[in-house]
DNA sequence: AAAATTAATCAAAAAAAATTGATTAACATG
DNA sequence: CATGTTAATCAATTTTTTTTGATTAATTTT
């Protein structure tokens, strides 16, 4: 027998836990490192940002995933090589706008 | 010898470690609800946050000071008891307009 | 077609965060 | 002053997240 839980309770439960990805996402300096330089540097493939975050790729990969399941950047494969960027739209979904300042160039 | 860094990294780093304590506080579906229900609510004791939570005293008190330390809510004592409340101002500053009526009665 | 490049994935180990139950501290009440 | 109430803290355990190094898969180059 199952525990009757109101709809709208679930909604909200469901909700949380989206914010609660994305906030986990960004709740790591090398993450907000990684943001930071996609923001400044635009579209930027894997093999530029391992050095520019002195990460190994692997480790680096690791990170990228989670933003990338969070929604919070956009994925883009050309060949061998991955291009990340923002996902602008999202960052300004969630973020104030003195927050996405640092996510965004012309300030 | 310690290695040269310079002063706007360092900056940015210290500007990314309070950035992280604080999603890091908001990165958690319990500590979510915490503050929605200090938003529905105002400020609220813990006495009887802890049954709307249905969470032990001790759990509770875990979690409301990881939102405090990262100044995301205030705190108030009076005699045996503590009364917590978003800090609006921080959460403005932190959270997108859309984002801030989760934490808002107004919307 | 073989060799090289790039990035994702995996499994094991290490590190960090959350839970639990008990104790402590501060205050209030009989 | 003894008793009861409230909330913070502590230590031990459990769970989750991160790191590491190796392997795999896909594509490109020679």
């Amino acid at each position: 027998m199952q525990k009757e839980i109101p709809l709208q309770d679930m909604q909200q439960d469901n909700e949380f836990e989206r914010y609660e990805s994305q906030f986990k996402a960004l709740a790591d300096k090398k993450r907000l490192h990684i943001m930071n330089i996609l923001t400044q540097r635009g579209k930027t493939c894997v093999c530029d940002l391992a050095p520019l975050m002195g990460m190994t790729q692997s480790k680096l990969s690791y990170h990228l995933k989670i933003l990338w399941d969070a929604g919070i950047i956009h994925k883009e494969t050309k060949g061998t090589n991955s291009y990340y960027s923002i996902n602008t739209k999202e960052i300004n979904h969630l973020l104030s706008h003195e927050l996405c300042c640092i996510f965004k160039p012309s300030c």
